[in-house]
DNA sequence: ACGGGCATGTAACTGGTTACATGATTCA
DNA sequence: TGAATCATGTAACCAGTTACATGCCCGT
């Protein structure tokens, strides 16, 4: 449900066609996002099957634009927050939780590849981080690019921190 | 690919039939992930059409094991780092990057709710953490849910420290 | 004339997910 | 007897994603 969402997101900045979707989906997520202009197409038959945004015909070109129901359901979107009803299907989580199953060395094996790996990658990204000129003020790709380079040090942070508590409690408890 | 290779991890540890690989999935998951049945035997359909594991029949039985190109893939899987090869679809980076895209204004105002909203999350979590009992040494379950909600609490923390580095760098260049 | 960008679409597949149907066993 | 749990499955849908086909228009 995120390309969905961003695309009404988008249309409630002004009525586009499909076209203009795709190049203004991926300049706003700086270019780490490419969408495959037939996935704009499909999502949008979707979203016109469930009453979210309309269209008027012009030559064959489709102008898109949100209906009463899609301004509805975006205002909820932006308020919601990402919630965790059903909690984080994250793929590290995963791998620690299923080696735990295999017991707690195995577990610590692989949470010990998973710092040193992280630890790499989160090094490159912060090179790359700083490395990048500093984006302009009207420049919304570059910006988008930089909070998403931000993102991906953030969380590789917070992923190595998690690591640490995992050890934590694993080695305070050798047994199983 | 998450319950995929969960599953797959499962069988890893001992061959199991469907069933119990749904009970063990949820265990392994502290009880936060629950399985619809269904899903198991759908998944396990598709992980032997690919040839990566295969079964036994016995009395209506069917206990499944992994074939060899299935221990390969589970290894590999356990070596691997989370990819962002295509980096990350988070919901809490579309909606600030969509934001953006209806004037700065429209992003601060997002990045404020979502923070607050955010915040209340994080004191709930922590304060589930502190009141749940330090699991006991050979109780999987209880230490896969500590974990679990570890995580939620670094992740919580992290996307707070994202909004923060937004708003700085959205409210730092004030034009658009 | 031709290649590249603009523009619209379709067909097919993937994994995740739910709802539903069926029957055996177990135990109160 | 009757509910709960064990056990297996099917049908259907969803959103995401890719590959492919078509054609127009513009600049070289």
């Amino acid at each position: 449900m995120a390309v969905r969402e961003g695309l009404l997101a988008l249309l409630e900045v002004g009525p586009r066609h499909g076209y203009q979707l795709k190049t203004a989906f991926e300049t706003a997520t700086g270019g780490v996002w490419p969408l495959n202009v037939g996935q704009v197409y499909t999502t949008l038959d979707r979203l016109e099957r469930d009453g979210l945004v309309e269209f008027a015909e012009h030559d064959g070109q489709k102008t898109y634009r949100l209906t009463v129901d899609g301004v509805t359901e975006l205002g909820a979107w932006w308020q919601a927050v990402p919630a965790e009803d059903p909690p984080p299907r994250d793929e590290l989580m995963l791998k620690v939780l299923m080696a735990i199953e295999h017991g707690a060395d195995h577990a610590l094996a692989v949470i010990t590849r998973q710092r040193s790996a992280l630890l790499a990658l989160l090094q490159e990204r912060r090179r790359d981080r700083s490395s990048a000129p500093s984006p302009a003020a009207g420049d919304g790709e570059a910006i988008a690019a930089a909070l998403v380079t931000d993102a991906l040090v953030v969380r590789a942070e917070a992923d190595l921190r998690w690591l640490d508590l995992c050890e934590a409690r694993l080695s305070r408890r050798k047994t199983r």
